[in-house]
This record gives structure tokens, sequence and C-alpha cells, in this order.
DNA sequence: CCTCGACCGTAACATTCGTTTCTTGAACAC
DNA sequence: GTGTTCAAGAAACGAATGTTACGGTCGAGG
């Protein structure tokens, strides 16, 4: 987008370069507000900014900003920010009429290195974002309820084991929900409100797991939610809701984060369980299991 | 601006927190265009979506789309100085805003962002020391051997489980040891030179998983070992040998750093058996599971 | 049972938007 | 000097926007 606006930008009257000067002045947000007030900004009236989208093939100002709009949701999730090209991002590619927004970002370095700074990025990524009330409230949850019930998908099945485990250490009541469909029903017959189920529900991953909570929630246990998206019809439902951002997401699958969410909710419910030192005798427990 | 919507997000009726939900999955970006697509996304009316900008204490949803095009302004420009951290700046600096009860100074909660500080770091040290060659003969290993049996401790396990599951989508005969002592002889009758043995071995977890391990050793097969101390007898043994400093262990335990080497290592595997693509078709795979 | 308050959608409103049409003015060729 | 061409603003129009007002619905509390 960068390079296609800096390509034409020569052959364009006066008017539409002024437009395209602001433009690319403050990239991509000029772009993002009304024409109206990008005319302005340019000095010149709309009907010449809109002329220019016009002869730069867009189908109205709108399909101009949708497209800016997608390359700058692109860019900012391939982090493909160049550091000390403030502005001119791409400026440095090859000048070709589009821009190749899916090229390996960042060559040099390795796959794996790359893989592995991207898993650490998106790890301060999750960290940073979940906020620390939310901790806290979760971990409320975990300390008080009656029975904790977890679950998740096929992989992040895996997080709610641990979470288990973990848990099982520091209070009682502390279960895996079943696998089969059966098994499921027997444990929803007794689920009440003072119970807790906590679903690892990552949309791509779930089938039977938004059913089950949904069929918890009905009943009506508390639902902890951690997903990696808000789409889910449950997101309403659940007395908190972990969001993982999913541009945050590992190479492969986002388990990683998952484990350190839960880690986080371990270590606040431990603080909320014992006061003091218990901390310390859990780290002694599980060493010696 | 996300930590103000994420907190504010539970005290929200059930039609404004979809708006918001829609507005953090796909922050900025959801915010940037006109009040009647995103209520449409949130699957709610125009109305609902105005009045969370109304409880927000913005002036209509114009002040508050500005306020987001200049928050993302700012973070664009900060990523232009801040090497590496492409995730969410704000999330360290001031709240935006009038964020209130966010800065509780010094009670349960800091415990909590302590911790957080704590295995973000120990996840920065794992992550930047284990040496690249390592991670490719490791890859090479798990590509190349005929039949890749993973184990681990009692909570380690659950990171074998995880390479298990996602080798097995990469390659064939990517299997648990078993658990109980009788499965596992008959495992060891037929492991041989060409097979591959991956313990996730803490000296403090196993008992038997050493014991597994030096069995597989006599019988050829090949050993990668992934562990916190270099004491063990095994070591010596090991192919490869991946150790986890231990100093940067988590709060609890270190799983969530088990799970992000395993995906390094996922990682270098599939480029390794896949030169081009399979890695989207691994994702699509996951995805449709 | 009723009432009250909340939440939310429908409908109507004024506003603002992007675009089209028309006109002006300047530059250039002959 | 005249005719032609192109850039660009003015005005006008229709579409879409954000907001307000009103009514309906559901659940809690008397």
């Amino acid at each position: 987008m960068v390079t296609r606006l800096s390509s034409v930008y020569p052959e364009l009257p006066p008017g539409e370069r002024a437009v395209v000067r602001v433009l690319l002045d403050d990239y991509p947000f000029a772009g993002l507000g009304s024409l109206r007030s990008l005319a302005e900004r340019a000095g010149v009236s709309p009907p010449t900014a809109s002329r220019l989208f016009d002869r730069l093939g867009y189908d109205g100002f709108a399909e101009f900003q949708a497209a800016v709009r997608d390359g700058a949701r692109d860019r900012s999730r391939l982090h493909e920010f160049v550091a000390g090209a403030p502005g001119f991002p791409e400026a440095r590619q090859a000048p070709d009429g589009e821009d190749t927004a899916l090229r390996s970002p960042e060559d040099g370095g390795s796959a794996v290195r790359q893989a592995a700074e991207e898993l650490r990025a998106g790890l301060d990524g999750t960290l940073a974002a979940v906020p620390e009330p939310l901790i806290e409230t979760v971990a409320t949850l975990l300390a008080t309820s009656r029975t904790v019930w977890a679950l998740g998908g096929p992989l992040s099945e895996l997080a709610a084991e641990y979470l288990v485990r973990q848990l099982a250490a520091l209070r009682p009541a502390a279960r895996r929900v079943p696998d089969t469909a059966s098994a499921r029903a027997g444990t929803l017959l007794d689920l009440g409100p003072p119970d807790l189920v906590v679903a690892y529900d990552f949309r791509r991953y779930c089938p039977g797991t938004s059913r089950f909570a949904r069929a918890a929630r009905v009943r009506g246990a508390r639902l902890v939610l951690v997903t990696d998206a808000w789409m889910s019809p449950l997101a309403a439902e659940a007395q908190a809701l972990i969001r993982l951002p999913h541009e945050a997401a590992g190479p492969i699958a986002p388990l990683a984060h998952e484990i350190a969410v839960t880690e986080l909710l371990l270590v606040a419910t431990a603080a909320r369980l014992a006061p003091a030192g218990r901390l310390a005798d859990l780290d002694a427990l599980t060493q010696t299991l």
C-alpha cells in the first residue's frame, strides 16, 4: 500500500499529490478517518480526494479504506514493523506493483530463532494482557467453590489436567470432567451453584466443550472460560473470561500460553488458600510427588 | 485502552459485553470502522453499542474512535523505539484515561504481578538459553527416527503427551510410553537403535523415568533428555540434552517452560519434515480436530 | 399479583458522509 | 486569439451514519 502510493505519486495532479502526502505522512491512520477530514488536512476539496481513489483503481473511498485497514491488520499480526523507518516500513522492498504482504518477515534469522522470538513475544503479551483483577477473581472462585471441574479440547485438555493436578495439592474436590458422554451426563447431575467449571474452550478445537459448559451453566454452576476469541456464545454466560490474545498465538498452538496463565491462576489461588508460607509447602510437595 | 475495556467488562450488561468482546478481539481495527458494522459484528443493535461509549464516559462514538486512533498511533510509534515488544506496551505504562481500580499498590494483587513477571523472565531465559543447533539436532532425531517414544514424570508427562499428540500430526509412530511396569517391559522389547526416546526427566519428580530411559539406552535406542539439572546419570548417555535452567523455573512448576521448548522442537521438526506449506496444513488439521 | 428498574430493539431524527454533476480557471497548441 | 484539455472547487443529491425517544420484555422485590 505504501509502495503503491509512493510509486504513483509522480504522475498525479498537484491536488491529489497533497492527499497522498498526508496519507503517507500519517500512515495508516490518516486513511482511517473520514474522506472529508483527509481532504481538509490536505488542503483540498473532498471531490479531489475522491478522484484520487478513483484513479488508484478502487471502487470508492470505502474500498480503499478497507484495504488500508486490512493491510495494517496484516502487518501488525506479522510483527512486520521495521525499526528506524517511521512511516515507510516497506520503503526498502522492491517497488513491485502490489506489496507482497505474505512474505516471511525478518529474513536472516533462522526459522527456529524466529519461532522462539514469536513465542517469547506472545508469552510476554499474554502475561501482560491478562488483567490482574481478573486473575484475582478467578482465584477466588477456584479457592471457594465446592467442586472444581476442568475440561478442554483435544489439546487444551492438557492445560485442564495440569490445573486439576496442581489444584488438588491446594484443595480437595478438583476433578477432570470425564470424556465420555454418559459420564459427563452423570457429572452434570450433581452440578450446582456452589460448583465451578473451568473450560479451556478454544473455538477451533472444541466440539463438546461448549456443550458441557453451557449445560453446567444451565444447572447453575459457575463458569470460568479461557479462550482465544470471544465469539463463543459461552462468553456471555461466563462469570470470568480470560482471553489469550490470538495475535499472540504460538507458532503451532497456544498451549504454552494456556499453561502460563494456569500457573498464574494457581499462584493466586495458593495465596488465597494459605496466607503465608504454604506456597513453599506446595513447592516442596510437588517436588516430592 | 485494552486494559480499560478489560477491566470494565465484568460490570457491563450482556449486550455491551458482546461489543467489548468484538472490540478486544480485533483491536484496534474493530473500533475504527462504523458503529453500525461494530454493532452488527457483536450481534446487537446500534443503540446498544452507542450506549456503551456513553457509559465509558466518552461523548459519543466519534470521541471514542478518536481515542482508539490516537492510542493505536502512540503504540505503533512505540514500536519503532522498543525493539521486540510487539505486544501490549500500555499494560505496563500508566493506565490511559482515568483508570482507577487497576493500580492497587501493595496487597495480594502485586504478588500475582510479581509471579507473572517471574514467569515471564523465566520463559525469556529458557527460550534464550536453549541453543539453536541443539533444537535442530533434536528435530532431526524426531523427524528421522523409526518410532518416537515420549515419557515424563507425574507432571512432565503432560509435556510428553503434548509432544506425542502434535508429532502424530507430522509423522507416524509417535507414542507415549505406557505407565505400568509390565507394559513398559513390553515396549522395551521392541526398542532398538532406530528408535528414539524423549524423556522429560526432572529429577525431583521422576521415579521410573530414569530407569526406563536407561533400559532403552541399553537396548540401543537413542535418547533425548529434557531436564532441569545436569546431575542425572542419564546425561552422559543422551544423544541430546536440553537443560531448562531451574533458576528460571516458574512460581510453581516449570511446566510452561517444558511446553515452550516442546513447541520449538515441533516447529523445527515440522520444517524438517515438510519443506513447504505443511505447517499450514498442520494448523488446519489441529483446527478441525 | 403488581411494580419498578434494567436492558435492549424499533423507529424516527438530524447530521454527516461520499459521490456526482456542473462550472470555473488556467495551461497549452495551433 | 481561439479552441481544447485538464485540474479542481461549488453545489446538490442520495445514502449511510450516530443519536434520541419510545415501547416492549424480563426478573427482582414488595
